[in-house]
Parts: structure tokens; C-alpha cells; sequence
DNA sequence: ATTTGCCAACCTGTATGCAGCTATGGAATG
DNA sequence: CATTCCATAGCTGCATACAGGTTGGCAAAT
């Protein structure tokens, strides 16, 4: 399993190579809660592992940190941030709107493009079943989110639509646990629905199930903090 | 004129000193278009100007290309990225919803703050008439800008409208040149009607002024660039 | 005169040494 | 025994040397 080759990228311009694959594999596995928040990072350890100097790690660590899922602090380290509440709140609140103002700007001939993934993601699905692998279940939420990501036509939505995903994904995460069978049950309907509407060509129509399947995450995820 | 001495943070996290002061001064005079795109920017030459080495220069204009401001290619340089009116147009649609957007997460309790900045901007805006000072304007809308932001409460919506702020107001500088005296009235315009909004502590409507203004700005590139 | 190939200057990308800062543990003192 | 101080190890921030890449110009050959 090679982490690091995930998916091309969606964003337009393509930044550099090396940094950009350590930056990658580091922010998938703060969002996947392999490093908790709280964990500190050293560059050194970094550098070893992926076998380069500190400097490129520097770099990755950096962006990580301009994304707002890391924080430096000089003689110390570098830390995976913590999920403040009332920023998972704001930012949940966000990406609502931006689900709404998906079908805006429909990428109208990406529509086949996305069917044929949905249809791949629900045989997988369906494969995943039981099975309670939470890396398999989080790629298969990233291929749904690029594939629904290609279908905005406006850059600055689609940037901006991939930002916070990544930002909310880790805090979902962390509730998922206790939640599987029904995130599998809820995300068989969401792949459902959106391939009912992505056979109609109404991308609009994705945008609000997009929408309303965040808001429904966002139910359990509050139910289970007051639970807690 | 201490052009890196813009004021304080509207962020909530605070990045590092020295690299977000060279961060900021270079993106300001990118947005100023005293950096017109295509120049070619060196990192030695900076390093010269700013007093320090390579490396946080480097820092600084990494941050921008993650911006999309630059680009940087190996063994050219770092170019001020074009503007690209497709993006253009993408982002100016998308302020617009930001803009939309922005009265349904009102910070109440920074009105009385924004309007009292507000009534400073008017009389700065007076003082400024006929004198076709560009930057002395920009740094107005700067700070208006700052002060509507601030009125957001909803963390994520101000970074990105902050974000996609920078990004558009170099556009919109080029076409500053002919039509100054109308932009000069039509801020003139835009601070009373947020006054007003703020005398009557409706966020919203500041949020939908600043709307139409965006439009006014942008129907008045369009037809700038129709016409050349 | 035109084209082609090469070389040298310059730029970014990377590695590494050093300085400054922070936290932790132990020793000394009350 | 509790507390305070300090030394030390380890980390990040910065500077710099070196390696790899690109471009433009000059020279040579056609």
C-alpha cells in the first residue's frame, strides 16, 4: 500500500514534486488520526523516514501549517493541531454553503466522468462491508470528494471546496468509530442518490446531497459530543 | 512610508515574524502591480534587500505561490502569475457569494469598532480626492476590507474572503487608472451605505453592499476590457 | 546567411553547519 | 521533603555551500 500515490491532483496548477508528495502523505495521515492531535512532529525524524534533509520537510511542515493542521513552535516542534469546537463548528457551517453553491457552477461534461467513478465507489462499498477498515473507508471518502470536486466549474469554489474538506475530514474522523455501520449505511445513500442525480445531469442536485449528507455527519458528530 | 508596518493580524492563528512581514510586503506590492505580472523575481536580490539569506525569502515566496500570486520554476525563477480572465471571472463570482454570505455569521459585537473605522476611512477618502495617490487609495481599501472582515464571524468565511480579497484586488488595480475618479465616488458611496448599515447594526446589509459593489467593480472591468 | 550545437552564467532545489530557544531533570538550598 | 535554580540535550530558525536545471549567446558548420 503506497500512501503517497494517491490520486492526480484536481487543482489547476500543479506545485513541486517532492514537497508536495511528503505534504500530501502528511496531511493524509493527520486526517486520518494516524497522528493524533497534539502529536509533535521533528523534522529530523521526518527527514530520515522519507529519506531527504530537513529542508523539504520544512517545506511540507510549512504549507501543513498554513492550512491550519499543524502549528510550529520555534525550540519545540511542530504539532498537529488540536480540533477546537468552535472552528469544527464554523468550518461545518462553511462547507454547507458550499455544497449549496456547488450546483452554481456545474462542469457539465465532467458529469460522465463522475458517474463512472460513483459506480466504482459503490462496488467497493459494498466490498468494504464488515470489514470495519477505516483507511479504506477514508480513501473511498476522498475519491467521492475529487470526483464531486471536478465537478465545479469555479476554481476558486473548487479550491476553496477542497481546502475545508481536508480541514473537516480529520475531525469527522474521529467520531467515526463509534459510528461505522451508519456512516456505511448513509454514505451507500449519498453514492446512491448522487448517481440517480448525475444520471438526470443535475449537478445541482449533487451539490444539495453533498450538503445534506454534511449535515447529517455534522447531527452525529454534535449527538456524540453531548453523548460524551 | 513603512510599507511592512500594515496592521495588525485579522487571523486567528498568527504565523512567524520575520518571513509573514517579507510575506506580506511582497504580496502587497504584487496586489499594488508595483510587481506587474510576468516579472521575474530573485530570491538573491530579496535576500539583498531584506537583510536576511535565501531561506526566508524562500519561506515567503512559497507562501505566495500557494496563493497562486507566483510561480516558481526551477532554474528561472519566481514570475508573478498572470490574470488569467477565466480565473478572473471565477473569482469575482465567488467573492460575490462570499459577500452574500457574510450576513449570516454577523459578529455583532465589532460593529461599533467598524463603524468608528468607517467614519476615519470617510475622512481620509475626502482628504484623498484629486490626488490620484493610487496606493494611499489601495491602503483605504485595504482597511476597509479589514474592517468588514472582522465582521464575520465564522473563521473560515474570513480567511477565505481574505484569501480571494488579495486575489482579486490586483486585478482590479489595473483598470484603477481610468476610471479613478468613479471608483473614488463609488467608495465614497459604499462607506456611507455601510455607515448607514452599521448605525443600524445590520451585518447583513453590509454584507450585500459590499456585494454590489464587488458587481459595480467588476461590470466596470468588463466593460474596460471590452473596450481595449 | 542560417542553423545547429555547445558552453557559460545564473537561478532554484537541497543538504548541512551553526545560533537561539525551550523544556526537562538533577542538584543545591530552604 | 519541597522548591528553586541551572545545566544540558534537543529542537527549530537561519545562513551558506553545493548540486541540478534552464536560458541565452556565441561559434562553427552547412
Amino acid at each position: 500500500m503506497n500512501e503517497s500515490a494517491t490520486s492526480e491532483n484536481s487543482r489547476t496548477r500543479a506545485p513541486r514534486g517532492q514537497v508536495t508528495d511528503i505534504y500530501r502523505t502528511l496531511r493524509d495521515r493527520i486526517c486520518l488520526l494516524r497522528y493524533p492531535p497534539g502529536m509533535l512532529l521533528g523534522e529530523h525524524e521526518l527527514a530520515e523516514e522519507f529519506a531527504v534533509s530537513r529542508t523539504p520537510v520544512r517545506q511540507a511542515l510549512q504549507r501543513l501549517e498554513y492550512d491550519g493542521l499543524t502549528e510550529t513552535r520555534n525550540g519545540v516542534g511542530t504539532m498537529v493541531t488540536g480540533v477546537d469546537p468552535n472552528a469544527f463548528r464554523d468550518i461545518y457551517a462553511f462547507r454547507l454553503r458550499l455544497s449549496e453553491m456547488m450546483g452554481e457552477f456545474p462542469a457539465e461534461d465532467e458529469a460522465p466522468r463522475a458517474l463512472s467513478t460513483i459506480l466504482l465507489l459503490q462496488d467497493r462499498l459494498v466490498a468494504l462491508r464488515g470489514q470495519r477498515d477505516m483507511e479504506a473507508f477514508w480513501q473511498l471518502n476522498h475519491e467521492l470528494h475529487h470526483a464531486t470536486n471536478r465537478l465545479i466549474a469555479n476554481l476558486a469554489l473548487r479550491e476553496t471546496h477542497e481546502r475545508y474538506y481536508f480541514q473537516a475530514s480529520r475531525i469527522w474522523y474521529s467520531v467515526i468509530e463509534a459510528f461505522f455501520e451508519e456512516q456505511i449505511t448513509d454514505l451507500a445513500s449519498e453514492l446512491n442518490e448522487i448517481e440517480g442525480a448525475l444520471r438526470a445531469g443535475d449537478i445541482r442536485a449533487v451539490g444539495y446531497i453533498q450538503r445534506n449528507h454534511i449535515a447529517f455527519g455534522l447531527h452525529r458528530v454534535a449527538s456524540a459530543h453531548t453523548a460524551v
